[in-house]
DNA sequence: TTGCGTTTCCAAAACGTTTTCGGTTATAGT
DNA sequence: ACTATAACCGAAAACGTTTTGGAAACGCAA
C-alpha cells in the first residue's frame, strides 16, 4: 500500500536507520550512500509519515488557530489574520489546523486538552474577550500559545496587538488638522481591552491637540452599526456642537454615517468621521471612509512568528504592538 | 510527563487492551471494570493520543482544506465557506487543516502527496479554475476530495456549487418583472466554469421572459470592480437603451453602479441593476444592491458532509447543486 | 469426570518513524 | 605489525495506541 522508509531502505539495500539519516541531513553517512538513498526514495515517490514521526519525536509541527467567534458571515478581521499566520506558518514548515471553542465546549474538555490531544505544539488564540472563561487557561497552562488583540502575558503565552492608543492618537489628529475643535468618541464595548486603549489614546490627544478635554463627548456603542446610529444621535443630542467623531470602529462609523443621511447633516463639512479597522466596506461607502488601519495580515505573521521562536529558540514570550495606519478618504 | 494509557491501565489495575476497549465502548469487558477504567481516566484526566491512534488506524480524522488562492484580502467567499467546513466537520469529529497550493507547490510536491504525507484523510478544494494545473490531480487520485464551485467528477471526487444558473433565471425574472425588456449581462471571466453557467441561465430566462435574445448585450468583466465598470460602459455605448442589466458578480455590480454615478444615469430609474454573490459590500452601497445570494456556509456544510459520507459510508461522490437566493435591496 | 460455550481479560504484534548504542571497516600513526 | 582513530552503518528500542489470537474462569450438560 503505502510506501515506507522500509520499502526505501530495502531497495537501496541499506538499513532504515541508514535511509532516515540520509533523508534527514545526518552526518554519519557516506556520501555515495545518501545519493543513492534520495534517489531510490525520489524513484518510489516516499513521503515520510508526519504521523509516525510525530509520535517518535512528540512534536508534530502543526499549531492550532483557536477562535472564539467562529461564525458565518463573521469577522472581517479573523480571514487576513488566519492568512497571515498561515503563510508565515507554512515557511517555518509548520501545519495550522483550526479549532473553534465552540467544538471544543461542546465536547465538554478544555481547549488545552483539545489541542493536546492531537499534539498541537502550540497555538494562536483570537477572538476572545477579557471576560471570557478562556483567559484564565490560556495564562496558566504550560502550552506555548500567543494571543491576538488581548494583552496576556505570562510564562508561556505572549501577546501580538496593535497599537490601539496610537490609532487613536492619529484619528484625532487628523481630524484637529482639518479644523474640528470639539471632538467626540463613539466607543466599542466598554469590557473589552481594546476600547480601553482607545479611550486613553483619545483623551491624551485631545489634551495634547486641543488643550481641553470633556468626557461627555465620549459614548459606547458597542461595535455595531445600529449602536454606533444610536451612539451619535445621544452624542449629538448631548453636544450638538462637535464637530468631528471618532469611532472605534469602521462598522459604528457606518452607522453614524447613516445617521447624519437621515439627519441631514453633511459629512465631512457639518461633521468630520474617522473610523477604525479599514474594513472592505469602508472605501464603497459614500463618503468613503477615513480610517484607522490595522494590520491584521500582519498581526497573523508576527503571532506566528513569535509563536515559533518560542518552540524553536526558547525564547521567551513577549507582547509586541504594531503600528496602525491613517488611511485619509472623503469623511475626514 | 504525558498521561498514557499505560498509566491509566495500571492505576486500574487492567491491561492497556481493557483500557482500550473500555473506554472505546468494546463489548468484551464487564460492566463493572469499564466504569472502573473510565473513573480511573477521568480522574488522571487522559486524553487519548490522536498521533498514536491515527498511525495504527490508518486514518486521522483530519481532513485538508484545500485552498488555492489564499491571499490577504481575499476572497469573501472563502470565509463562509470555511466555517461551514469546519462546522460540520467538527460535528462529525474531524479536524480540518489548512492547505495552500502555493506551500505545496513551493516544496515542490504535488497536493495529494502533501495531504498523503500528513496522513490527511480527504480534501476539500476550493478557488480552483477549470484551467488550473490541479484540476487534473483532483480527479486522477484516489484521495477522497470534493470540489467547491467547479463541476469535477470521478471516482474518489464530488463537488457542490451553486445552481448558477437558476440564479441568472432569478435575476433576470425580477429585471423582468420590473418591466425591464432590453437586458445586457456582464458577465465574469470566459474561462470560470460558472460563467458558463450564468451565460446559459441567462440566455434561457430571456428567451422565456422576454422572447427575443441578442448576444451582443453580453460583455465581460472578468469579475473586477474596474472590469464592471468598463464593461457596463461598453455595454451602454453598443446599446444605450438597455433598461437593465445583470453582473455575475456584486463586484462588477458595484463597478456598474460606480460607472451610472458618474455617468449621471439614476439606478433604478434608468438602469435596473443586480448583482451575484450578495457580498457584505452590497447591503451598504448605494443604493443597495438587489442581487442574488449564493449560500457559502451552506456550500462548505455540504461538501463536508459529502466528504465524510464518502470515508464512512463508502458513498459514492455526486455532484450537488445548491440554490441561490434572490435578495431584493433598491437597484431591482 | 469430561467436554463445551461464554464471558472476561491479557500478551504481543503492529503502525512508521527516530535515535541510541554499538559494531565493522578503512585509514593512519607508531 | 599493531593499535588508535575515524567513518560508516545496523539492530533494536521507543513513541502511544488498536487488535488479534488465545487463555483463564466459570457454568452447565452429558
Amino acid at each position: 500500500m503505502r510506501v515506507t522508509i522500509r520499502d526505501v531502505a530495502r531497495a537501496a539495500g541499506v538499513s532504515v536507520t541508514t535511509v532516515s539519516r540520509a533523508l534527514n541531513g545526518a552526518q554519519d553517512v557516506g556520501e555515495e550512500t545518501r545519493q543513492r538513498v534520495i534517489e531510490v526514495a525520489k524513484q518510489l515517490n516516499y513521503r515520510p509519515s508526519h504521523v509516525a514521526r510525530s509520535l517518535v519525536l512528540r512534536k508534530s509541527q502543526n499549531i492550532g488557530l483557536l477562535v472564539s467567534d467562529f461564525r458565518k458571515g463573521g469577522h472581517h478581521f479573523l480571514y487576513d489574520v488566519l492568512v497571515g499566520v498561515h503563510d508565515t506558518l507554512a515557511e517555518y514548515g509548520y501545519d495550522v489546523t483550526l479549532v473553534s471553542t465552540d467544538t471544543a465546549r461542546q465536547q465538554l474538555v478544555s481547549y488545552v486538552d483539545f489541542c493536546r490531544a492531537r499534539g498541537l505544539d502550540g497555538v494562536i488564540v483570537t477572538g476572545i474577550r477579557l471576560d471570557d472563561p478562556y483567559v484564565e487557561e490560556v495564562v496558566e497552562s504550560t502550552l506555548p500559545s500567543v494571543v491576538i488583540d488581548l494583552p496576556l502575558l505570562s510564562r508561556h503565552c505572549g501577546y501580538v496587538m496593535t497599537d490601539n492608543v496610537n490609532g487613536a492618537r492619529y484619528a484625532v489628529r487628523r481630524l484637529v488638522s482639518r479644523g474640528c475643535r470639539r471632538i467626540g468618541f463613539v466607543n466599542g464595548a466598554a469590557h473589552a481591552a481594546v476600547s480601553r486603549e482607545r479611550l486613553r489614546g483619545f483623551e491624551e490627544a485631545v489634551r495634547q491637540y486641543v488643550g481641553v478635554y470633556d468626557d461627555r463627548l465620549v459614548v459606547y456603542g458597542d461595535f455595531t452599526l445600529e449602536g454606533g446610529q444610536r451612539a451619535l444621535a445621544e452624542l449629538l443630542a448631548r453636544a450638538p456642537d462637535v464637530d468631528g467623531v471618532f469611532f472605534a470602529s469602521d462598522l459604528m462609523a457606518i452607522g453614524g454615517l447613516q445617521h447624519c443621511r437621515a439627519a441631514g447633516i453633511r459629512v465631512p463639512e457639518d461633521l468630520a468621521v474617522v473610523g477604525f479597522d479599514d474594513i472592505d466596506l469602508a472605501r464603497f461607502v459614500t463618503p468613503a471612509l477615513t480610517t484607522i488601519a490595522q494590520p491584521r495580515y500582519e498581526m497573523g505573521c508576527e503571532a506566528a512568528k513569535m509563536l515559533v521562536h518560542m518552540l524553536e529558540k526558547g525564547e521567551m514570550p513577549s507582547g509586541t504592538l504594531l503600528p496602525p495606519q491613517l488611511v485619509v478618504r472623503e469623511t475626514a
